[in-house]
DNA sequence: GTCTATAGTTTGATAGAC
DNA sequence: GTCTATCAAACTATAGAC
């Protein structure tokens, strides 16, 4: 593990995602980038060569940070509920920065568009984040802490797109929206 | 109201919402359409002299046949649970018809780099689609035949989100993983 | 090791041919 | 009225300068 990354490439991810995030994959260039850098499109390519390199690097970052929230003991150690709450809490911020929506529902719509190595790599992340969930949601309704009809799978499949199509319905709209889903869906985990 | 809709005009219309629905706005070209025409690319302008153009009479002519649907005694007859079944079916048809998201789910991604005549179509439609869930979940209510929580608003803007992010997991991994969530959706709406 | 000059495509759009 | 030749700008990417 290298001790100090090179602070450029962190940047050009940090600025990558964001734009991801706000724009939508096929609609951001390394111009973008450069601009925000102060440095010429090409420069981006000495760090990731091609946009699929960028793209993939993005996405993999977020599977490794998922790898390692998952495994926290401050987050481990916690309730059920707290834990779906936790949850909830990365859509919120999403939502507070100038409407993310998520890595997923950035992605899907342009899915088909998109170089192979990062389709495989964003499934993967959907199908790890959707486990985990569904352990969640299996733990607490155990525990009768939470409510759902049948399979746990289905239920944090369903959760998940649901929360996806909620940011992207507070783009199209507004916040309020998002709200009103939200706590629809929240409303409907908890014992009455 | 004309008669003979110069076809051209509704080939390249009926094109670009393929692709738009498969694709997503900006990763479709005028290159794909006139292809498939085999015209060139320019003489698509003749026609939508620009994409915003374009991509605004796709949404419009969507609107249009919500508006006309909506009223079709076909469907106004129907039990509230027959129309909202009448719903799902669409939902359903667009993921046979190569895993085409839908309307909204395409563009919502894109939205913040769209031209604001699209933005403010999308939201007109998304607006008449919940009304009118709204409406047939309020009816459902009433009778019996359909169970939820809270306002018929809320629910009506979930469970359009749901549908649509379904059709982006279908995209992403397979049918399978839309039927899981639509299922829970469905099951959830009915009494048990 | 890091960046710039530059190339080769593709894009959306205009002007003008038929 | 319909389409084509052509353009200017933006795109991703390579080769080579410092």
């Amino acid at each position: 593990m290298p001790t100090a990354v090179p602070d450029t490439r962190t940047r050009i991810l940090d600025l990558a995602e964001q734009l991801l995030l706000t724009r939508g994959f096929n609609a951001f260039s390394y111009q973008h980038i450069a601009r925000e850098l102060g440095v010429k499109p090409a420069a981006i390519h000495y760090h990731y060569p091609t946009k699929e390199d960028l793209g993939t690097a993005i996405i993999g970052r977020q599977r490794r940070r998922l790898g390692k929230w998952r495994g926290l003991p401050r987050l481990t150690e916690l309730s059920p509920v707290a834990q779906l709450d936790a949850l909830l809490e990365v859509y919120l911020t999403h939502l507070r920065q100038e409407q993310r929506v998520c890595l997923f529902g950035s992605l899907a719509a342009d899915f088909r568009t998109l170089p192979e190595p990062m389709q495989r790599e964003l499934r993967l992340f959907n199908r790890e984040l959707t486990a985990w969930l569904a352990e969640v949601l299996t733990a607490g309704r155990t525990a009768g802490a939470l409510v759902f009809r049948g399979e746990p799978v289905a239920k944090a499949a369903q959760v998940l797109t649901t929360l996806a199509g909620a940011l992207q319905v507070a783009r199209v709209h507004d916040e309020h929206q998002f709200y009103l889903i939200f706590d629809q869906l929240r409303s409907e985990l908890l014992p009455e």
